[in-house]
DNA sequence: TAGATTGTTAATCGATTAACAATC
DNA sequence: TAGATTGTTAATCGATTAACAATC
């Protein structure tokens, strides 16, 4: 068994915590995790091993008291902190991160997004400020920015990483490229959103009706 | 060996097609699977044995040429044909996602967004209209819609996901909620995307000096 | 031909699942 | 106590990597 815990591990311990976080506050104090990984669609001895990475956090014969796994769960992924971050690249993608503000009640504090484009600049979404990307790096070690969301287009993905490792960022939610260098200390988290439907599309019966036009008849 | 490629090399296999494309078209017009391989951080066995569920595709000594590799991997993706989708939740998610235009590039046409707030109703996002809930089944069935992506809140997902199966939709691109129930024919794809924050900040260094306020001051 | 690189098998590694003793 | 359920080890399963014969 290796030291630290895979990805894999982590991101279900975030769906766990998502689940519990969603319960309704009159339901029952504690849940066995037969109850909690049924609910979720995974195997019960997985959780109780996601879990075992961490310490021991049930009762034999009672289950999992839910305020104080969800308070456990809330420390290992260090959502009981703030976390200022900034989004670099202003398009589409940026505007469309900055607008789903879902992540603020986590303490996901969106404090500026970054571009080149003089017609962006200035401009505020969410109400927060289209910065230049010049003031990058004054920004984020005056602000103390521990995560950068990217979304610029991938040529651009690299030179702008190593920008804000430069200026001290840690985190990099990397929208934007895949396999970018960072140093060792610096964790790099890729989301796949157009790989993702790909895979959608590709999984799709072939004998489906509903996708039968030709690209070219468009 | 099982008969079906698991859903981590369609996801590879999308990556790759997204590299190929993404080659500037003075390049060569050949590539091995070390190069290609050591571009996108995998091995390049890794490679090799994900195109190998799909058959043969390059040539001892030469490697893969470009240009055909692209069109095989787009036919294995279902790339080469018109995905008409729709967007149900018209909230902060489903309108970002409307806003990202990028995947009308693949054939994925955003043909509706589908909200049941009166005062969202009739507005147009990206230039496409958002509709009444209550015309979900008719419209999906009249445009043959193949896709939905869903964006409602957790507790409406496994509602609006039953409708847009019974309206003929066979694939679920599912941002709101694990463990939805679907017939067997009906592909759900889901997108962690809060988690995938989540598990960012849980790999950050605890000594990390940016992330050091507490929730609670704020 | 000699060098390069694939397709493909076999070996390794890691993740998931099953099982059950410990114990509430 | 008896029943329930955890923590934890061991077994299984699947995914990744290494190796190399085939061959361009």
């Amino acid at each position: 068994m290796p030291k630290k815990c895979s990805c894999l591990v982590l991101r279900r311990l975030a769906i766990y915590y998502r689940y519990l976080s969603q319960l309704p506050s009159e339901s029952s104090h504690a849940l066995s995790s037969a109850e909690i990984s049924k609910q979720l669609g995974i195997k019960a001895s997985q959780l109780r091993q996601d879990l075992h990475w961490f310490g021991e956090f049930g009762h034999q014969g009672y289950g999992y008291d839910i305020e104080y796994l969800k308070g456990q769960l809330c420390n290992i992924l260090h959502l009981n902190m703030i976390h200022p971050f900034i989004i670099i690249g202003a398009g589409n993608l940026g505007q469309a991160l900055a607008n789903y503000a879902e992540f603020e009640r986590d303490g996901f504090i969106l404090k500026a997004l970054f571009d080149i484009n003089p017609k962006l600049i200035g401009l505020r979404i969410h109400n927060v400020e289209i910065m230049d990307m010049d003031c990058l790096e004054s920004f984020a070690s005056k602000n103390q920015i521990s995560i950068a969301a990217i979304c610029t287009p991938s040529n651009n993905a690299q030179n702008v990483i190593t920008r804000a490792v430069n200026a001290g960022i840690k985190g990099i939610w990397n929208f934007a490229s895949p396999n970018v260098i960072v140093p060792d200390d610096v964790i790099v988290e890729n989301v796949y959103l157009s790989e993702s439907l790909y895979t959608l599309a590709a999984r799709l019966d072939e004998g489906n009706k509903s996708a039968f036009n030709e690209l070219n008849a468009h």
